[in-house]
DNA sequence: AATGAATGAGTGTTCATTCAT
DNA sequence: AATGAATGAACACTCATTCAT
């Protein structure tokens, strides 16, 4: 196996799938961009879902890995709520094909809620762990921030992960549909930034 | 044209797309669901993209209608922030099928950004020309709120309304997505609004 | 449901399957020949391989027919076994698309014992049963028949059963072939006939 | 050439096929069987059919050459019949690998017949003609067997020797599905043995 | 001689859409 | 207006075969 490869088909199915929508993106204009045959393809992946849930596992194990790095040297719940959204926001925006990736994972949700493979059992457990892992994380710094007085109380933590989570993908969406069809959405990634760490702010108790 | 079966059709489809998929959803599960034949559907609509298209656009012209009432009798600018983003929130919540359209409307959008079909050019200018009445409506109350004083002036008002968008639209699909799997998320509709309150308030200028 | 059309697939498939071999006998080859598309083939029959067993589940089940109504006004065991193998001869020379069908059948059954198609579980289940009719007929003939004297009994009635199968199918198998090659076997039906007749006659005890 | 790895993939061959059908039978998994790669595979054998050919064509040869051995010394023609269906019996019962043969051996004959691989137009020349062989020889024993008054001549020889044939392939075929399925067939390889002898007896002229 | 990664033709199957009734 | 049988284009996926190493 060619680790080399496999990232190659999914940087191409990343491009495809954002242009074309999941269920228009094929595998062989998928194989084509990749600059390889159909069949190599089915040599890396299970399925054609088994590519759009690998896009959003790697993207999940990457956040996780980052959120670990950053946490581990941060004790203040501000500062933890500050590095956990800021490596989001990063890992999302960084380049063009993360700006893809922000609509590829928006689409491959309700697949992977809708369990319809069983194939991708594991895949989707797995998937579904990540997630929650990032959850965990955001909502025990919420938790602990508002047990010693850091933050606005009058929400609950889950609540206010889906407001932090509902702004910056908003937002994201946006830049990615302004690169991608070259209209203007009225702002730029750096409002864009400037969004997000005020909405911190908003939360942070004065 | 029976206005009636029409409904039905759209109702049916909003049920059947919700539980699978638009990519998932057939005609003829959705002719079932509404108790007609395939055939039938075909003299309402266009094709199944079109049965798509008219969900959105039903309810956003829905949105705009009530915001039309709401706004006219208003003047402060916090009061019609109010009353704009409480319509929104009444028409996605109000009951089971409410739900549904949560998730319809969020898997319609990315259709209607690909242009993939000559054949709804019209319908696709007259969604897009709703959907910017919303946002238009929304951004200007930000821009006269913000122009007197009364909300925060530090964001643009288009950032503002995505931040509001996503945070509405994030904590609605949390709501879908229990009552559509059985799981708990954390927080129920009443916590929601609560979020939703909040962030109108966290943009007032005390 | 077009019991007509049902009928003409069966046949058609049973021509394109004899000529071709189960493998390489496409759907669209079958359906071009019943003179429909391949989809409508679909709406009779789950998959390829639901349309091969059907020939067979039909085929044993006019065996059992025939056997039911020969041996209800029969009680001679002699006469019972001439009466069962003449039915099983009959349904498979009778007319050209009946030689088909031994080729056919021949063919299929390795795939029934296979249990590759979870969706034919019950067909398979239907077609075992139907076969297992076929056998405990002819065994039980076979066993009352050596009881009363009428049969030699030096073989258990599966093995002379086997026998009796065994020279039916290569006799008609080598009808088929003359049939379908053009080639010349050295026996034509009659002699096939006299065969099945003197392999009776050989059982019987004098 | 190594002869013996072109046994090894024979062997493999023989085992996969029987168990899973030629269709479902891969070429990787009849060289992981063999232990050696896929491309190997092709360095002994044209294609795929052609590994089917050439199970059957050894198995042809072994008849013929038993047989050739076996009739050279024998000039009374019930010797000869025995001799002959003995030879055949024992190399398709003799072991496990013998069963697989002849259920291979029984899916490969209609591909011989079909002519579809112009490649291997010189194999299936000779394979006929080894099966040619083998008939001419029971045909011509039965011949003169009649002529001479030691078997009965009711019947053409043809016909005889596809009674014959049938008898012996049904009773091992259900020795084979027997050891295969592990389900109960209700006779063993002992019973198959006194049936074919008996038939030889039926033939023979008291 | 040997590998196994890579190819791509081939086909079963689905389902939106049509249209005779 | 309504049906649902019929169509056939489209695509995921498999696997025999090749070939660079």
């Amino acid at each position: 196996m060619n680790i080399n490869k496999r990232d190659r088909i999914l940087e191409a199915a990343t491009k495809i799938i954002a242009e074309n929508g999941y269920q228009y993106a094929t595998i062989s204009e998928i194989a084509k961009e990749a600059g390889m045959s159909t069949g190599l393809i089915y040599s890396y992946f299970t399925n054609k879902l088994d590519v759009l849930f690998s896009i959003v596992e790697i993207f999940l194990q990457n956040v996780n890995d980052l959120n670990n790095i950053s946490l581990s040297r941060l004790t203040d719940p501000v500062e933890k709520l500050y590095a956990v959204l800021t490596n989001f926001e990063a890992l999302l925006i960084r380049d063009q094909s993360a700006l893809y990736r922000v609509k590829v994972i928006n689409e491959a949700l309700p697949h992977i809620v809708l369990k319809k493979d069983n194939k991708l059992k594991k895949k989707r457990k797995q998937i579904i762990s990540e997630f929650v892992k990032i959850i965990n994380a955001i909502d025990s710094i919420l938790e602990e921030g508002q047990k010693h007085g850091a933050f606005d109380d009058s929400l609950k933590p889950a609540v206010m992960r889906q407001v932090l989570f509902g702004t910056i993908g908003r937002i994201i969406y946006g830049l990615f549909f302004r690169s991608f069809s070259g209209e203007e959405v009225g702002y730029d990634s750096d409002d864009g930034h400037k969004a997000i760490v005020m909405m911190i702010e908003k939360f942070i108790r004065k």
